[in-house]
RNA sequence: GAUUCCGUAGCUCAGUUGGUAGAGCAUCUCCCUUUUAAGGAGGGGGUCCUGGGUUCGAGCCCCAGCGGGAUCACCA
């Protein structure tokens, strides 16, 4: 409907607010606000101007500045969202929200009106501008009597008409009324609830800097970040159901990636020494409180490295990036204070399990661990064999219990097809997984570079696919191919960027971290 | 996918055994020149998620659906 508005005029434009008013269901806030838009045009006003508006300073900055320097603000502009207005007959009090926090202005109407004109004072400020409008004002900094630094408005800008209201939580005494907090609706409307509740910007910026931090630090270390495939004609380097889409030129069919290991790894072949990737990946599978569709992985591969050597290199960059988050690196999340700054324990499969259920079942055969299981109550069932089992047990009775950083070694091999066997023991593989509060955050091991050995493991995947197991790997022949040529002995990590940043805010759902997390699509209806 | 709870004004929420739909904030009108959840006076605003059913009568009871939360399963 907005494109039929190119070319219009002040009285096409209040006929087409009235059309909307008509066609659509508004509300009567939403109406009140489109008669004060049109308003404002009669007025002369443009409720959307084109030109830039100069906003040097944050209101953070001001504020900091104004104790330090107070001549120095006698002349500024500043511009934010209008979140509170206060009138008193011929002054007024009202704040802008920017990105740095909320900074009062006072409007008083004789010297934003010095002539016998008050529209910009009676209509234009009093009556046609509503809280969540965006304006731009001129003037100077003071400090009111009860000592809030407030800008004194000497002129007064509208930048951009807010046509629905917002939710106005209010906080006094550390209490909030009329919260925000409807978790559908902060979701779907993520940015309302990022104007009126800005703890919630916190949790992003965060993100960001938990981001940058890592890859500061793998910069440092002279890795080399790169871009593969998101559309792969074979989705592997992971065991989940794809998303499958539809290449029209081509007329194949074309995965979404569930992982970008084979194509780092592929890297390493072609010669680079240490690669890494922040990926979207993308898994069809069901959703809840730590799975999104589409999720963010960071994964690394560094040439002539194993997993030992990656796991003080995960436990330094760890610390590095929740002191660069949070100050220090210790975080508290829910109940318990995880600490980054201590040496993280290592402990193998085999181990931990000895160590929470008092059973060594290093030696055990298949028959024995299913014996086991069903005395540690974890339920199995036939299908799963005894690497399965081992998983099923460490899932019922270790993890819970690592709440400080843990590397879990050395998994039994028939869970890990990319897996090299362990130097040791050839029924284990070289891999470790980092726990931290009971969640898994990354997966690393030595990568598998036998190419013969790798076609094996593929081909007894590729048989689980035939009896039916949706989330087997394909055979990838190009990868093999690659390897044939030689792959380096190399360690490859992927860390679970946005869990790694629950933890960091102490977020308990995914949701909480992403911007816009998959929502079922909100039935057609007007605002 | 399973279980369970929730859906009432723009926002946050009440709503009695089933008997004309409520509050605070927001909004509108008026008063008020340094306010702090500003204040005072007055007014408007509802597809009670949707569709059926029971009933003289349903926001409330029953059935189905839609949307969301929580827990569980799968998974990272």
């Amino acid at each position: 409907m907005t494109k039929a508005l190119i070319f219009w005029d002040v009285s096409y434009a209040t006929d087409f607010i009235f059309a909307e008013i008509f066609f659509m269901q508004l509300n009567e806030q939403q109406i009140q606000r489109r008669e004060a838009l049109a308003e404002l045009r009669n007025l002369g006003i443009d409720p959307y101007p084109a030109e830039l508006f100069e906003k040097k300073w944050t209101s953070k900055e001001l504020k900091a500045g104004f104790e330090e320097h107070p001549d120095d603000y006698q002349d500024i502009s500043f511009a934010g969202r209008l979140m509170r207005k206060r009138i008193m007959g011929k002054a007024s009090f009202a704040a802008l929200q920017d990105e740095a926090g909320i900074l009062q202005i006072y409007v008083n109407r004789d010297e934003l009106c010095p002539g016998e004109d008050k529209t910009m004072y009676n209509t234009v400020f009093k009556k046609l501008l509503d809280i969540g409008d965006i304006i731009g004002v001129k003037g100077f900094l003071f400090k009111t009597q009860t000592g809030e630094t407030s800008i004194h408005v000497k002129e007064l800008t509208v930048l951009s008409k807010s046509l629905n209201p917002l939710p106005m939580p209010k906080e006094v005494d550390g209490k909030v009324f009329d919260a925000f907090t409807d978790p559908e609706l902060r979701y779907r409307r993520r940015y309302v609830d990022l104007i009126v509740n800005p703890q919630h910007r916190e949790t992003f910026k965060k993100r960001t800097r938990a981001i940058r931090s890592m890859r500061d630090f793998l910069n440092d270390q002279g890795y080399m970040e790169v871009e593969t495939p998101v559309l792969q004609s074979i989705p592997g380097g992971a065991a989940a159901r794809p998303f499958v889409t539809h290449h029209n030129a081509l007329d194949i069919p074309l995965y979404l990636r569930i992982a970008n290991e084979l194509y780092l790894k592929r890297l390493i072949v072609g010669g680079f020494e240490g690669v890494y990737e922040f990926a979207k990946d993308f898994r069809n599978e069901g959703m809840d409180r730590t799975h999104n569709p589409e999720f963010t992985q960071m994964e690394l591969y560094v040439a002539y490295k194993d997993y030992r050597w990656m796991m003080d290199m995960t436990e330094k960059m760890l610390r590095q990036i929740a002191t660069d988050v949070n100050g220090v690196p210790q975080v508290k999340v829910g109940e318990n204070t995880i600490d980054f700054g201590q040496p993280f324990e290592r402990l193998t499969i085999f181990g931990a399990i000895e160590k929470y259920t008092g059973i060594d079942v290093s030696e055990m055969d298949e028959d024995e661990l299913r014996a086991t299981a069903k005395k540690l109550h974890v339920e199995i069932d036939k299908s799963m064999g005894a690497g399965k089992i081992i998983d099923e047990i460490v899932g019922e009775h270790v993890e819970h219990n690592l709440i400080q950083p843990t590397f879990l070694m050395d998994y039994p091999v028939s869970m890990s097809p990319l897996t090299k066997k362990h130097r040791d023991n050839p029924n284990l593989t070289e891999r470790f997984e980092l726990v931290i509060n009971g969640k898994e955050i990354a997966n690393c091991y030595s990568e598998l570079n036998d190419p013969i050995d790798q076609r094996e493991r593929f081909e007894s995947q590729a048989e689980l696919l035939e009896r039916g197991d949706d989330e087997a790997m394909f055979i990838d022949n190009d990868f093999l191919r690659s390897l044939e040529y030689g792959m380096p002995p190399t360690a490859g990590i992927g860390i679970g960027i946005d869990r790694l940043v629950m933890l960091l805010t102490n977020k308990s759902s995914i949701q909480e971290v992403l911007f816009f997390p998959q929502m079922r699509p909100e039935k057609a209806k007007s605002s």
